[in-house]
DNA sequence: AAAAAATTGTGGTGTAACCCTACAGTTTCA
DNA sequence: TGAAACTGTAGGGTTACACCACAATTTTTT
């Protein structure tokens, strides 16, 4: 399928797409016309592109996005590799969750004593533990 | 205080304070040396990096930071309108660990069936939703 | 069949939020 | 007094795209 096609399944854009393959994450064999080629995708590629999804909503870079495709997407990858690998990554979601609740918790405090003092000085204190 | 013991103060760099400095985020009185002048950052900078730490972590652009900076840190807010921005905020906070439980669960799915049919198939389902 | 519209390609510029060198003035310390 | 530490400006590099412009091709419409 063309560009487009994975544009209208998958609403990403036809920039992102073409910026994906350019940094390896996806591939396409050249459909020749003419002059020109065309970029012709086949069905494995909307695989990598679910997990390219499922990456972003993680806030994983592209380049740790690669390296998750190589293990999970791969057909060297053994069904137990692939799962331990899985569950490693359940614990980076399990982090990021617990560092949301984190900054819940810090903004409910805010809250509860909305005073412009009460707040300046509780935020000082985040700053003191950024890092 | 100049611009090292905010380095040691956050755990920012040099480049990304003077980066928030340039976009506004933070504020700086001209401290004259000889031909030279330093920045000079009072205590109350501390509070709004505090905050920006705060929007980093909620992964806000910076362009947000600024407007939620504009309302918590404000003094023209009253008490009572931070306290309902802030509960708006928590909000969004409480939308991304809702997202972030998907994606756990999406990859728990992989996990209880690490064939390389089952996940792609699954990949799969998960572009379809993608938007 | 001819014209118009839609789809793709390449190439170039712009943005965000920094990092990573230089290179030079200033202050501090040994 | 000379080196080390700290600051400033300036400029290039990076990531993950978005947004043109222009040209080739295909599809649709008339």
């Amino acid at each position: 399928m063309l560009i487009g096609e994975l544009v209208k399944i998958t609403g990403m854009s036809k920039d992102g797409l073409r910026y994906y393959e350019e940094m390896g994450l996806i591939h396409s064999r050249p459909l020749k016309a003419g002059t020109r080629s065309y970029r012709d995708y086949d069905d494995t590629t909307l695989d990598r592109l679910g997990l390219i999804a499922l990456g972003k909503r993680m806030h994983f870079s592209l380049r740790d996005i690669a390296a998750v495709l190589d293990r999970i997407v791969s057909n060297q990858t053994t069904a137990e590799e692939r799962r331990g690998y899985i569950l490693a990554q359940i614990e980076e979601v399990d982090a990021k969750i617990a560092d949301l609740r984190d900054v819940k918790k810090q903004l409910l405090l805010f809250a509860e004593r909305p005073e412009k003092e009460v707040v300046d000085a509780h935020l000082k204190e985040i700053g003191k533990y950024f890092e």
